[in-house]
RNA sequence: GGGCGAAUAGCUCAGCGGGAGAGCACCCGCCUUACACGCGGGGGGUCACAGGUUCAAAUCCUGUUUCGCCCA
């Protein structure tokens, strides 16, 4: 076994072994409780970044640990087709090499991205497995293959046939460089700083003028009337009345709408319908014509009369130099506002009436609503539960068409000779009228559209399977903060809707991962950091460990070296105290032996209570806690303490039967503290449980351990605690006096009772090999000259290094002065709080006998310290 | 404008009603036959501020400040 532990010997020989072995598959078995993940489906845009190495990091933990417990546990793996990300990259290349999607045509084009797909699908599978993520891969899906493509149309025509499916020409955002409809939500909301410009608007009748004040002066085009609110008596008189247009001279009414915030610019506002979604509604309410003034590709139409053909930046420069030169423009002032981006590529969406699909969303999201409120659907952390309500009360309909070529066409015909609609599962041949000439209409479905049904699609639905039967609601969703609304909002309306259930019990939400400086790791700007390369350099069990400690669900972190260096540490540390017990375990005794040491049943006590607090601390999902228990564990009571304690009886020549025992302690902590740990660095754990002796098949298949209260021991817990408090007195001093480390000194003990006398007693050789103590002195009185040693005041126990060279009368007084002062100051704290009737009323029970035992601890050292000092200062 | 989060050791962060913690960094001493990816010892914090609730507050409530995020 080699001094250091290798992951790149191990890794990925370990996860072929798991695969041939089929330790992954999931089984349907009504004996067994279900476990049921759906990974979040990356997209094939690309590949794997650090927050993916997080999120499966932490279903796999999830998955591991319940594998253990002997659930039927399914994590169903795939990937998304991510239409505009994915079709944005294609064109991409296509263009690098000279050619567009329409030279290629809609078929060559899509059988492009096909490749593309097939390739990062691959790709992104092998990532997951280099993290060690034990997926069940025969269920490999894809949200635009057949099975779920079957699905997406199945809940399109429902939807369309319960009418929650509606095309109509509405307000939507649209984005000139995708090309593209958008839904609200793929529109980034950004501060610039801009300007408002003030306009003259002549009234037709008389000599008045109203001044409105706008961003967008190029929309201006487009008005069709000016609005003020109906209170405000400044306009009272001019409504009804007609403005003139600057420019193309339209004549447009000035109307009263509840909608002005009188409060902006002048209080009077241009209206325009079919570029602005405010104005829509106003629009709709008094009836006013529409004016489509620019196109789908941000080029201003025919009814801008002199600009048509202009972009809307030289619209908007021309505009404001025409208006000035000819009177219009009032003024102009900074102003600060929200502009919608396009969250793909980052250009201003334009609000822009279209035709377009949409969903009904206040019906879906009633259920929705109730299934959270309810408790059905528990979020963790808490929070985001209120974040999603908040969103989920006040949504507008769902535009769900996109003008793109890759995704799922959406499913609907017309007939060009009677005009009908038809939404249909299978492609149909005619329509009802006789006609053969049928069009599919040309835009598919948003992709979320699809990933809204991933919880039941994946399970075979429409098809009623056995998997469907047994796995269906998932146990989990796993997902970080920023996908709540495009996603795991729309699964919880699609499951309820289609499913009559919700899609899963639980929705843990964890934060992203940033770059050492707190930004959000990113590509373009260099930061990312590729999580295969931390795994090539120090092991998936090192990232995943790095990924999961020191982090609280909901929360972002940042990625440090520092912090996988010290996981790579941990999963070293871990191969070497295994490579020394398995040193010793060449003949294993696998039953218990009749009497234990008390350092055994001190750290069999302790794992018990190991076992039990990890447990309770992954079944509230708090993974990083756990992590942390195991690891202070792991580190310092088991490889610091126990694993020095248990030297002397297998180097020297101690009897057998204690050896034997000290065997069997070594193997069943070891073989506990494997499974532990293995839904953490399940590489390191598999690989040890394959050297050791009597364990059979695979750690990841093996029972995860449960506490036993026979093994619970306190008595060994508080013996082992004065004796550690003995070794670190010893070590404290040695080091003060500076006592170099290879020489044996002289040390005694002398113990307030018998009893602790005793403990130290039988504790000595041990005491010995931990601080280099030789003879050590137990007793019940002073020792002899014990005014020319250093001494150190426990609770019951007072600790003398006699090293008469190195005392210094003064510097022991100072010592002890300094101790005292800390001691009586804690007991005082502790004796007034029992002095207290109301804390010994009020308090529980526990924390009352708790700070009995602290305070009769505290005068122990007390009085031990003032003996001590009485003693120095007289011999002074 | 509405909502959410953060503020704890030099840095990064856990802890979230009863003894201030970890990793890294720092200081001292060690190649002690599992591990220098290590061992032993040590220093370092009015837990942002101000009120309140409570026998008890870093932890709960209210307000303030600073930073970050989401929605409109």
């Amino acid at each position: 076994m080699p001094k250091a532990y290798d992951p790149s010997q191990v890794e990925e020989r370990c996860y072929q072994r798991w695969m041939e072995d089929d330790c992954f598959r999931a089984r349907v078995d009504p004996q067994r409780k279900p476990f049921c993940i759906v990974i979040p489906p990356p997209n094939v845009t690309g590949e794997l970044h650090m927050g993916h190495a997080l999120n499966n990091t932490l279903q796999d933990i999830l998955v591991r640990w319940r594998r253990m417990q002997g659930y039927s546990v399914l994590w169903v793996p795939g990937t998304d087709h991510a239409g505009i990300a994915t079709q944005h990259v294609v064109e991409n290349r296509l263009a690098e090499e000279g050619l567009s999607k329409e030279q290629l045509g809609r078929e060559a084009f899509l059988k492009r991205i096909w490749s593309w797909k097939e390739h990062h699908e691959q790709l992104i599978v092998r990532q997951l497995k280099r993290l060690g993520a034990s997926c069940d891969w025969s269920r490999l899906r894809f949200t635009l293959d057949e099975r779920c493509s079957r699905a997406v149309r199945e809940v399109f025509v429902k939807l369309y046939e319960r009418g929650l499916i509606y095309r109509g020409d509405y307000i939507i955002n649209w984005c000139p460089e995708c090309g593209t409809a958008l839904s609200d939500l793929e529109v980034e909301h950004e501060e610039v700083n801009g300007f408002l410009w003030y306009v003259r608007y002549p009234l037709v009748d008389g000599d008045g003028e109203v001044v409105v004040a706008t961003t967008r002066p190029e929309t201006i085009l487009g008005d069709t009337a000016v609005a003020v609110h109906p209170a405000d008596a400044r306009y009272a008189t001019l409504v009804g009345r007609k403005v003139r247009l600057p420019i193309i001279g339209r004549e447009i009414p000035v109307v009263a709408d509840e909608a002005v915030d009188p409060d902006f610019g002048t209080g009077a506002v241009k209206v325009t319908p079919a570029h602005d979604p405010t104005d829509f509604e106003i629009a709709l309410r008094h009836r006013l014509p529409r004016v489509v003034a620019m196109d789908t590709s941000a080029r201003m139409t025919e009814a801008a009369g002199p600009y048509q053909g202009m972009d809307r930046q030289e619209c908007r420069s021309k505009i404001l130099e025409d208006l000035d030169q000819q009177g219009y423009l009032v003024r102009r002032e900074p102003h600060h506002h929200a502009v919608g981006h396009c969250y793909r590529c980052h250009s201003v969406v334009e609000p822009m009436v279209s035709k377009q699909w949409f969903v009904k969303i206040k019906p879906l999201a009633r259920a929705a609503i109730e299934a959270v409120e309810n408790g059905e659907i528990r979020f963790v952390p808490e929070r985001f539960a209120r974040i999603y309500l908040n969103w989920m009360e006040n949504l507008r309909d769902w535009c769900i068409s996109r003008q793109l070529w890759w995704g799922h066409r959406i499913p609907v015909w017309y007939c060009q000779e009677c005009g009908e609609t038809i939404a249909a599962r299978q492609d149909p041949e005619s329509c009802r009228c006789g006609s053969l000439s049928l069009k599919q209409d040309p835009d598919v479905l948003d992709t979320w559209f699809s990933s809204a049904l991933w919880p039941f699609s994946t399970l075979g639905w429409p098809d009623s399977t056995p998997e469907l039967g047994h796995f269906y609601p998932n146990s989990v969703l796993v997902t970080a903060y920023d996908i709540i609304f495009f996603w795991v909002a729309r699964m919880i309306m699609m499951g309820l809707e289609f499913m009559g259930s919700r899609p899963f019990d639980v929705v843990l939400i964890h934060g992203l991962v940033r770059d050492p400086l707190g930004r959000k790791m990113s590509k373009s700007l260099g930061i990312g950091i590729d999580p295969l390369e931390v795994v090539e350099k120090y092991g998936a069990d090192a990232l995943r460990y790095a990924l999961v400690t020191g982090t609280t669900p909901g929360n972002d972190t940042r990625f440090h070296w520092e912090r996988v260096e010290a996981s790579r540490n941990f999963v070293n540390k871990v191969w070497n105290a295994a490579r020394f017990c398995l040193m010793q375990l060449e003949n294993l005794e696998s039953t218990r032996p009749s009497e234990l040491h008390l350092t055994d049943r001190w750290v069999l006590s302790r794992l018990q209570r190991v076992i039990r607090d990890t447990t309770e601390q992954m079944e509230k999902y708090q993974l990083g806690e756990a992590a942390r228990i195991l690891y202070d564990f792991t580190w310092d009571e088991f490889c610091d303490w126990y694993l020095e304690l248990v030297k002397p009886r297998l180097y020297g020549r101690a009897d057998a039967d204690s050896a034997a025992a000290a065997r069997w302690t070594l193997a069943t902590v070891l073989r506990t503290l494997l499974k532990l740990l293995h839904p953490y660095i399940p590489f390191v754990t598999e690989e040890i449980w394959g050297r050791m002796p009597g364990c059979q098949g695979h750690l990841t298949l093996s029972p995860w351990p449960t506490p036993s209260d026979e093994l619970l021991d306190e008595e060994a817990e508080a013996a082992m605690n004065l004796v550690m408090e003995v070794v670190r007195a010893f070590r404290h001093l040695r080091s003060e006096l500076g006592v170099p480390r290879q020489a044996m000194v002289r040390g005694m003990v002398r113990a307030d009772d018998a009893d602790r006398a005793r403990v130290i007693e039988g504790m000595k050789a041990y005491v010995t090999a931990l601080t280099g103590i030789d003879p050590l002195e137990v007793g019940m009185s002073s020792p002899e000259r014990s005014t020319r040693a250093a001494a150190a005041v426990l609770a019951g126990a007072e600790v003398y290094l006699p090293v008469p060279e190195l005392v210094d009368l003064d510097r022991e007084i100072q010592r002890a002065e300094k101790a005292l002062a800390r001691a009586r100051e804690d007991l005082q704290r502790s004796q007034n709080k029992l002095a207290n009737q109301d804390f010994v009323r009020k308090a529980s029970p526990e924390v009352v006998a708790r700070e009995r035992q602290k305070a009769e601890e505290l005068q122990e050292k007390v009085s031990g310290l003032e003996r001590r000092l009485r003693l120095l200062r007289s011999v002074r």
